[in-house]
RNA sequence: CGGGAUGUAGCGCAGUCAGGUUAGCGCGCUGCUUUCGGGAAGCAGAAGUCGGGAGUUCGAAUCUCCCCAUCCCGACCA
């Protein structure tokens, strides 16, 4: 490929609304386009990255045994009103509808689609297991694109679905999928670090995201490094301590005028946040709902949401707070509590002598009991863990850092074969549901993704195995003569069938070696005027910066040398 | 959806507070000349609904109102 021929519209400035390295390179460097927010033209350039992505993706998926499907993206909501996902899927799903008044969405994933034509293609335990995959656009209406491809409205994600006649099977699947993952990354140049995760609106039990630790991740993630433990924040449970109990004293109200928030009666009583009552009412599909933790711990809106059993749940507004406490807000609490059904922390219980609000305006109660002076009608664990807590496992304080999640795997249960009627006959001709799990990758996101972790302030440094060339060739030469030979080494390179691009631009030398390194293509080849006066080759890494020389004889043998031994850093 | 910021040529910005001829600058682009192993120089050019609409005014990029878009911070997710 010649550069004169490809459209490669590389910028010097960064462009003003990108602020993460990955997005501002990918515009620099000439990989994407901006077409609207959440929305982006993949260049040439950029388009060759992500074939390299997907062919990795789909090898280790065709290793591991899955087979590679198609599935329309216009989904029938027949389908989604089937698994009840219709209705609970909220505006993120983009739904519109034909001229007969069908109505369909653009699917934002794709389990009933799956569910559906394994049910129309299975009918026996002999089918089984089968993990089907695809490699396909979604669509999300995002509340908020962010970060260029990393969040985007519309994405290329590899899905798959596993269905298996039992629990062993799933395991086994899930299994096979968790070394896939694990070796897809890698040789990409990425060390992922899997951690449990909260199962959210896809259902199911058990679930792992992969996570590329870094500083833009937008998830954080607990980890310990004494026996390895490692979760989702939304997920993570923490060891437990709590306070010795107190001689018991009694309720007693309190003046408190315009002392609201934890912080302010922390230094009106002057004691420690853990004798508070923390009590926040939420709006749980609809309804208002308190939820009562000790006030030194956040609490965990995932973990609520799975206690209450509500698919959303959104803190109250004032308004509605002022209704149902019947004060302003900064004086709830769960005593005399208007009945309003309330979720208590299992720190609640530990409490003695607390201090909560009394529902009343410029009230708390001092001296607060659990059990004699409010009962704790749900308990659940539904506190945040931070970093330094101890370990659910083995209690050593948890380390807390950032990640960007590329992979997530789940195992669904019986959720999509059981509401859509999935079913095959087992060895004794009884009707059985397969069981299933779901894994996927974020392909754009994970391009995003590897940049940020591959990059210098000159530019992007691929991976050899996802580099949009393997060869990047500068001709520095003027005279006709000159421009021949370089020609002819292209042609060399080109025809010994090793991924070369070839810089054939009229451009001053600098121009050329900034070119060459925003894009970042692994090994650059120069014909200027050493070669020119002496015939030697200029060979040099862009991860590193190592000059060999050799002569025109030599390279393609030195090429291919140097190719094998790039590519043997990744292999799995 | 709540809070904050921004919108002027393909890109990056100035000009707006304090209204006043043909709206500037850098990069990029076109032509010519010289140069060219780390983002060259000169000369000559092309390119703009100043986000949109309404209003105030003799006169609006600039003041007022409404709308839209983009980006950042929070709740959803690959």
């Amino acid at each position: 490929m010649r550069l004169s021929r490809f459209p490669l519209p590389t910028l010097k400035e960064d462009p003003s609304d990108a602020v993460v390295a990955s997005h501002k390179l990918m515009i620099r460097a000439g990989l994407i386009r901006k077409e609207s927010a959440g929305m982006y033209v993949y260049l040439p350039m950029g388009f060759r990255v992500l074939h390299k992505i997907i062919a990795i993706i789909r090898e280790e998926m065709n290793r591991a045994g899955a087979v590679e499907f198609l599935m329309p993206e216009l989904t029938n909501a027949e389908l989604w009103k089937e698994s009840g996902r219709w209705n609970t899927m909220g505006p993120e799903m983009i739904r519109i509808k034909d001229r007969n008044g069908l109505e369909y969405a653009l699917a934002p994933t794709h389990e009933e689609a799956f569910t559906a034509i394994a049910r129309n293609i299975i009918s026996s335990y002999r089918d089984l297991p089968l993990n089907a995959y695809q490699i396909n656009t979604k669509f999300r209406d995002e509340i908020r694109p962010r970060f260029g491809v990393i969040r985007s409205k519309e994405f290329i994600m590899k899905d798959a679905y596993s269905f298996d006649l039992d629990e062993e099977g799933l395991e086994k699947s899930y299994q096979s999928m968790r070394v896939a993952y694990r070796n897809i990354f890698k040789r990409m140049g990425l060390e992922t670090i899997p951690v449990e995760a909260d199962t959210g609106a896809m259902g199911g039990s058990q679930s792992e995201e992969f996570m590329v630790p870094s500083a833009i991740g937008e998830e954080v993630l607990l980890l310990c490094d004494q026996c390895g433990y490692r979760a989702n924040q939304e997920k993570a449970d923490f060891k437990r301590t709590y306070p010795p109990q107190e001689p018991i004293a009694e309720l007693k109200e309190v003046d408190t005028p315009n002392i609201k928030t934890i912080e302010e009666l922390v230094s009106f009583f002057n004691c420690s946040a853990s004798k508070f009552l923390k009590s926040i009412i939420y709006i749980a599909d609809g309804v208002p709902v308190m939820a009562v933790i000790s006030g030194d711990r956040e609490i965990n809106e995932h973990k609520l949401k799975k206690a209450i059993g509500a698919t959303s749940i959104e803190l109250a507004p004032n308004s509605i707070v002022e209704e149902v406490t019947n004060a302003p807000v900064g004086f709830a609490g769960p005593i005399n509590n208007f009945g309003i059904r309330t979720i208590f922390d299992m720190s609640v219980r530990h409490i003695s002598n607390g201090i909560t609000g009394a529902n009343k305006k410029d009230v708390h109660y001092i001296g607060v009991n659990p059990g004699r002076d409010f009962t704790i009608s749900e308990e659940a664990d539904i506190a945040l863990a931070v970093e330094g807590d101890g370990c659910p496992k083995c209690e050593t304080p948890m380390k807390a850092t950032r990640g960007i999640e590329v992979g997530h795997i789940f195992k669904l249960g019986y959720k999509y074969s059981k509401s859509m009627n999935l079913t095959v006959l087992d060895k004794n001709g009884k009707t059985v549901h397969p069981i299933m799990g779901c894994y996927g990758i974020g392909v754009n996101r994970t391009m995003a993704t590897i940049i940020e972790q591959h990059h210098d302030e000159r530019g992007i440094i691929w991976p050899i195995p996802v580099a949009p060339f393997h060869v990047w060739v500068i001709g520095l030469g003027r005279s006709t003569e000159e421009i021949c030979k370089a020609d002819e080494i292209y042609e060399m390179i080109k025809s010994a069938n090793i991924e070369v691009i070839y810089d054939d631009r009229h451009l001053s030398p600098g121009f050329k070696f900034g070119d060459a390194d925003m894009v970042g293509c692994p090994i650059r080849v120069t014909i200027g005027k050493t070669y020119f006066k002496d015939g030697s080759i200029e060979i040099r890494m862009r991860k590193g910066g190592d000059i060999m020389m050799c002569t025109n004889e030599e390279l393609i043998e030195k090429l291919n040398k140097i190719i094998a031994t790039e590519f043997a850093q990744y292999n799995v």
